[in-house]
DNA sequence: ATGCGTGCAAACGATTTGCAGCCGG
DNA sequence: CCGGCTGCAAATCGTTTGCACGCAT
């Protein structure tokens, strides 16, 4: 199942949404929507930041591409294979990542929410970490 | 030990710095700076809201209270007990928050960052669900 | 006295939005 | 053609910072 058949049928396909799309493909891990432009524009690919925000969302609700918020508040996308929950572990140097399942803490979750009479728990999980290239690197 | 204790050591102790003392002693759960600042206005305690901030976040450096940033980005503190790492289940609608410890987390995430070959492994957890009382009141 | 602490307003950085024009279907 | 899409700039929003003055020590 290509991209384009999981969006276009919602959205129109503009040279925009396709160099967006193809960015978004190239790309091994989480990178903040600003990065993302920088990398259109010095492909040649001229988008504007207001598009790129408006497609990144869009691609995210479309459940196309994944987003985390790092610590400090800044929103990370990436394109990502399964819609279904998971967690990430996330290189703080380089943005690759790796997709995580976290039966346990999915389940230490629940626990802890009734043991302390909380219903309707939702929960945050994303680890951050050197990937052991970027460790050999230096 | 009392809180004077434990800051006074290291800052001054002002009319600004005691109303947002007593302000976070007083308050059950996780609020933002900007609902703390109108609190203190609220009681007649003039404060600056960039004074709250500046006190807010020296706070949590001396460890006095502890801070989390909600899904939208936005910083919330809280008195807190202990200073050793820990998480909290906090309720959406009240902000009332209890502090748990997450052995099985902490495990959890180290051995999963190991297993991908990541180190100096750092996590972010949060919980976010209805506590009883909000959910008995509608 | 000294210089940390404060208030205010301007600065900021990420993200959003209003609006007029463009272009994909 | 028509309505969604885009660019640009202005607007938000939470938070930070520069500066001159005030007050705790």
């Amino acid at each position: 199942m290509s991209v384009e058949r999981e969006v276009g049928a919602v959205q129109r396909m503009t040279r925009q949404r396709a160099a967006l799309l193809e960015a978004i493909e190239g790309q091994g891990g989480f990178r903040s929507a600003q990065a993302i432009h920088h990398d259109l524009r010095a492909r040649g690919d001229a988008v504007g930041l207001a598009t790129v925000y408006r497609g990144l969302q869009a691609l995210a609700d479309a459940g196309v591409v994944d987003s985390l918020r790092t610590a400090e508040g800044e929103s990370l996308y990436r394109r990502c294979a399964r819609a279904e929950h998971h967690h990430h572990l996330v290189c703080r140097s380089c943005g690759r990542a790796e997709e995580i399942d976290g039966p346990s803490v999915e389940s230490w979750a629940r626990s802890v929410g009734g043991a302390h009479g909380f219903v309707d728990i939702e929960h945050v999980v994303e680890l951050f970490g050197t990937c052991a290239e970027c460790r050999a690197r230096g």
